[in-house]
DNA sequence: TAAGAGTTGTAACC
DNA sequence: GGTTACAACTCTTA
């Protein structure tokens, strides 16, 4: 495409989304070498890396105090990185579509780069799609770059679509055969990370300027809530004295720095371990060092590229000890990316169906009809740790804290919420966990609470989580509801994963009030697993009922009443 | 059309 | 600690 419009300087733009770094950020080269005039020294022209912090954002509004945090982290080290190089950060607050038309003609933009959303997620096609708009007005050339997952999601050269035909919809809905889909493109290959800018790639005696009005945000409470906002209406309750809360501590610190340090440290210098992962042996009972990466949430707001994990990765295994077993995908570290893209791709391919499927239930194409009940004591019960259970509210507890749970602790407590025991819609618990997570993603934390949920992916819904058996099994002291659920500390190991069974006097020596200082469950794990269980058949039966070409209606009969379908655990109901 | 595979279940048995 | 029954899902592939 061309770049310059005239004979002028390039002042060129590039507008940080997500990507919220300067290694591997196509967009970012692309506009340094336009404001670079193509080393010509007579076109030389200006560049503004721009961060904006959008009160009206979905990462905003549904944000947690951890998130805040973390997101202004990441944008304070950006800063801090522009300006090692001789640039610095231009950060604003307000809605996209009315400050950056303000920013072009104050500073005479002509070009502006940035980073894609490929997954179709409603505001961010809603925003860029009114930024467009107003950018081609006033002719400034947008560029948009897909560098967010290993290969572009979409049709366009190398992207997943392009060979698919053209057509999202013959994407690959399992796993495996995502993996071929890649393995056809370029045999697998996945392009080399692009170097972060040096300092004598950015324009100089430009303009460098220490102006205030543009310096980020230091803490969550300076960022403003949108016009007409009402605090406890919608989105987070959280208040300056909130956002001190000694209680919440995210499990990691935010910024690309960092992301790239962790990297070094849990892969690059440990190849063994790198090269034998397996996802499904790691731990769920750490209370002081987690088992995993913890890579996801800078993955998530982009302060590290995926092919520059990948890459990491592959390197590390070629130098581990040929003595160790090199773990393979879907289980291998190079498996948890390659789930990354596949996630995408299934949420770009719903919302180019259906736009603004893939968050629903409701006329999304991977997503099963399932009537859920809608309670809101139980679902205040689950968010708030407060269901009677252990070590559901352990993770609940350590969410809230840390913004982070191990990905089988969140298995737990998905499908306890949902087709285990509360029978509540994912939809609630995919809302609840976009809110509280670092690493919250539309298209992972959608993926994953479809699958838990036994709604798209993931089909066995005969395989159920018990809240109790599961985390009994590897954590047999208890230690991690010790940590996270201190009122029950004290209690022996025998009953830590179910207090409601020990007799009055050693609830009473370990000072647990069962109703008062802890809750009896609120549901019986036993019986209502049970009962749900035959409700997913129910569901299912609908559903292939639709499939064959009816609207359901087969299954009931004309007084209304559901089919006489014999429960398939009624024996065991007793 | 049937067989096989599917990142990570539970409980009972030896 | 390994194996098996439980009651049986869907999607892909041959």
């Amino acid at each position: 495409m061309s770049a310059l419009k005239s004979n002028d300087a390039v002042v060129a733009m590039h507008w940080f989304r997500k990507g919220l770094r300067l290694h591997d950020n196509a967009g970012l080269l692309y506009a340094l070498s336009l404001a670079k005039g193509n080393n010509d020294a007579n076109k030389v022209g200006k560049f503004y890396p721009v961060y904006i912090v959008d009160p009206n954002c979905y990462q905003l509004l549904k944000c947690s105090v951890n998130r805040a945090k973390f997101l202004l982290e990441c944008v304070q080290d950006l800063h801090s990185s522009l300006k090692v190089r001789g640039s610095r950060l231009y950060v604003v607050t307000g809605d996209p579509v009315e400050v950056l038309p303000k920013l072009w003609s104050e500073w005479g933009v002509t070009n502006m780069t940035y980073d894609a959303d490929e997954t179709g997620e409603p505001y961010s096609v809603e925003r860029d799609g009114a930024v467009q708009k107003v950018a081609m007005q006033m002719g400034v050339e947008m560029m948009a770059f897909q560098t967010e997952t290993l290969r572009p999601l979409g049709n366009v050269p190398g992207g997943y679509v392009a060979n698919l035909g053209g057509l999202a919809s013959n994407a690959p809905s399992t796993m495996s055969s995502f993996q071929q889909l890649l393995s056809r493109i370029d045999r697998g290959n996945i392009p080399v990370p692009l170097a972060a800018p040096k300092k004598a790639d950015f324009p100089q005696h430009s303009n460098v300027d220490d102006d205030e009005k543009y310096l980020p945000l230091e803490h969550p409470w300076d960022i403003p809530w949108p016009r007409g906002y009402k605090r406890n209406e919608i989105g987070p309750v959280w208040d300056r004295k909130d956002c001190l809360n000694a209680s919440l501590r995210p499990i990691v610190p935010g910024g690309e720095t960092i992301a790239l340090q962790r990297l070094e440290q849990v892969v690059t210098a440990r190849p063994d371990w790198t090269a034998s992962f397996e996802k499904p042996k790691t731990s769920c009972t750490e209370v002081s060092s987690p088992s995993t990466t913890v890579l996801s949430p800078y993955l998530s707001l982009g302060c590290i590229s995926p092919r520059t994990v990948w890459h990491a990765v592959a390197d590390a295994t070629k130098r581990a000890s040929s003595k160790t077993n090199r773990s393979k995908p879907p289980v291998s570290l190079h498996g948890q990316i390659l789930w990354r893209d596949f996630n995408n791709l299934m949420a770009h391919s719903a919302n180019a169906q259906n736009p603004g499927s893939w968050g629903r239930m409701e006329g999304n194409p991977y997503c099963r009809s399932v009537p859920w009940s809608s309670d809101p004591k139980l679902l205040a019960a689950w968010k708030g740790g407060r269901t009677g259970y252990p070590w559901i509210d352990a993770c609940m507890a350590q969410l809230r804290s840390e913004g982070w749970i191990h990905h089988l602790g969140r298995h737990a407590v998905a499908c306890f919420l949902t087709r285990g025991d509360l029978w509540q819609s994912w939809e609630a618990g995919a809302d609840h966990f976009e809110g509280e997570l670092l690493d919250a993603d539309y298209a992972i934390n959608n993926f994953n609470w479809l699958w838990l949920s036994c709604s798209g992916f993931f089909y066995q819904y005969f395989r159920c989580y018990s809240p109790i058996a599961f985390q009994k099994k590897n954590d047999p002291n208890g230690n991690y509801i010790r940590k996270w659920v201190p009122e029950l500390a004290n209690l022996p190991a025998k009953y830590i994963y179910e207090p409601w069974t020990a007799n009055i006097s050693i609830l009473n020596a370990a000072g647990v009030k069962l109703d008062k200082n802890y809750p009896r469950p609120i549901v019986d794990h036993a019986i209502v697993s049970k009962e749900n269980m035959n409700k997913m058949s129910l569901a299912y039966d609908m559903h292939k009922d639709q499939q064959a070409g009816g609207n359901g209606a087969s299954s009931i009969k004309s007084d209304g009443s559901p089919p006489k379908k014999k429960p398939k655990t009624q024996t065991k109901l007793k």
